[in-house]
DNA sequence: AATGAATGAGACTTCATTCAT
DNA sequence: TATGAATGAAGTCTCATTCAT
């Protein structure tokens, strides 16, 4: 709620030392997953020492919640700024957007994962940033049966499926189980399809 | 006869040991994960000393690994023993089966994430157990193509979408993240609509 | 003090049992040294249970002392089996007799190292196979003096000289220090003549 | 000025804290030996905690490497500062300043015998040092044969029997075996008089 | 008497966290 | 504020020894 713009030099030298230790912190967890890393790979990423790290977060757990608070962030940003023109690749663009690059998909992974033994993250990450997402799709999902453009499915159930089937094609992706002939995009617009004629309506958007 | 049961009662001891170590390293790892698992753990779950651990398996990662096939094991023979009359409700009887009981869920979370940092598990868990089913659906899909029943689906891509959207409501089963007035069945059933209204064809199936 | 020969069947089958453990056990400490040998190493090159090893022997420091006993007992034999007549080949006898086999050599290694660990192991070798060793040897050397053959030198030096030149030769070939172009029977000979050569008087042996 | 005294005080510290760990690792092996010695034995004598080692020290095996080569290199610099002049009590004077302290025996022993089973402490005691030892003997006499004070030996059958005859004794010692009435000096003087008599000529150092 | 599975003490090692500089 | 050496709790694993069969 603090998200004003520092104003004094000190404020801001903290804030960009935090953000570097948090940018550092994403990459080796991306790598290396939580457990994995260790506080002297993060320090070594960030170029500062072991003792700075705890200048700015009081553990290793709180540098993970700090990622994935950033992550959520993130994420929330890019799901509002998606246009509403967009209605129909709405799984294409966001999946795009968020699973293109490795980092981010590793990160997903890390999260889904730590949010079990991890009561924060599932905080930070699941009840903010998925949640919020998933009202999102609801809420499109309901205009679009309301605009008869989709079949009156629960919309509840659909925006869900959406979710799970990114989900799980990003986990898919990591596990390098995928079409091999597919580039992500090209992927996206088939999975789209599918899902999509799984929720239309028939009138005006009938086979061709 | 002599292949699968084991002879000798010597032989027998040991499966029953090995399964009963088994079993409880599955429900440790099920409850904390790999990483926050720990021999004492297993071992007292096991209910033997955590001497005896090593007296059946290698390492900590064996028994990871030994948890995995077992439970890759399980998985290909479910699949493989769902009936072809069932092909409608392949994916709920799936789901049914697969993500009913909370630990075959969250095994399945611990899988998916350690195989990132584990080339066995991959090899046991992804390699064979998801590849086969992938292909399974692929040709169940195949035949409901040639058959008319689905549109002229890519069906390597509407296998996979199917494994994702499965994997990705596990997930969110674990993440807490669910219509909350459905029963598992019922979401199955419903997940199910939603797939293949995207899949079929739509001419003896038509919207009413 | 038990030196004679078993009786009854049983006695017998004990003995046999015992000198089988105690030639494995011979075996793996002179591969491994006695540290890195396991009770497991020792049983299977036994061929018996690790359980059969506490039938025969307390502990596992008690199979060093067996080994050592034994191997005691060896050298003292054979030291006194030498002709009277090979006075001036002792060195090269023995050293050939004792070290010409790497087994030998290598318990010798572990002995003399476990002896400053082990009280007993420093009873059985160093005590008595040693010492009655260079008392013999001394008193080889106190004849020669008397009959003129070798100069008057101290005897106990002259003795340990002898001992600790064999000593550390057996050490250099297992260090793999040796003269590349001479077989273990030629560098005896060699070494011996210069041992004699220090040790002889110069009246009938004069320098050629 | 700048290589081989450390320049800042960070280094400085450094430096004298592994030579602390090394000293207190030098001191615990010699008086248990390798295996027997524990990193809690070494850490308590170092007056640091476990941890600490591992942070100076890769594990405890790189502990015994060092203290290997911290002793070779000591060795090297002793054999290099005998004075030539002193060709006749070479042995002597490196006996004395090689075995004088029972701790330099000790690790003698535990190096001798730690090389068996460690490549890298053959590789540094071993190669390093008493190869450098021999070649060194090996030119002395090689020069004294030319000059005609030594009767015409094998150069490199004689060196290795010196240090043979030196590292033999050094076991005598340790074993508690020696002539009780002489000191170690004593000792050094009687074992160069037979050496030196097995390989001088007879010209001019006739026997008296 | 023989077996070998079970035991558990204790070894080595890692690493998040602290704190003197 | 930054550093990074020191810490020590806790983890994995080994193996000599025991004991029920």
């Amino acid at each position: 709620m603090l998200e004003t713009i520092p104003q004094s030099r000190r404020e801001r030298r903290i804030a960009a030392r935090q953000a570097q230790i948090l940018d550092a912190a994403a990459h080796v967890f991306s790598q290396k997953g939580y457990q994995n890393a260790t506080t002297k790979d993060i320090a070594e990423a960030a170029d500062v020492s072991e003792g700075t790290l705890y200048n700015y977060f009081a553990n290793k757990r709180d540098l993970l919640i700090g990622v994935a608070r950033a992550y959520a962030d993130e994420v929330i940003t890019d799901m509002e700024t998606i246009q509403p023109e967009g209605y129909e690749d709405l799984l294409a663009q966001f999946m795009a957007n968020r699973f293109r690059r490795g980092r981010e998909r590793r990160l997903f992974m890390v999260f889904l994962y730590e949010s079990r033994w991890n009561e924060d993250v599932r905080q930070y990450y699941v009840e903010e940033a998925m949640h919020h997402i998933i009202a999102l799709t609801e809420q499109h999902i309901r205009d679009l049966i309301a605009r008869g453009v989709l079949r009156e499915v629960d919309p509840a159930i659909a925006a869900r499926t959406m979710s799970a089937t990114i989900m799980g094609f990003a986990a898919l992706f990591e596990l390098g189980i995928s079409v091999n002939h597919g580039s992500p995009e090209l992927l996206g617009t088939q999975v789209t399809d599918i899902l999509w004629n799984g929720l239309r309506t028939y009138g005006k958007n009938g086979r061709d």
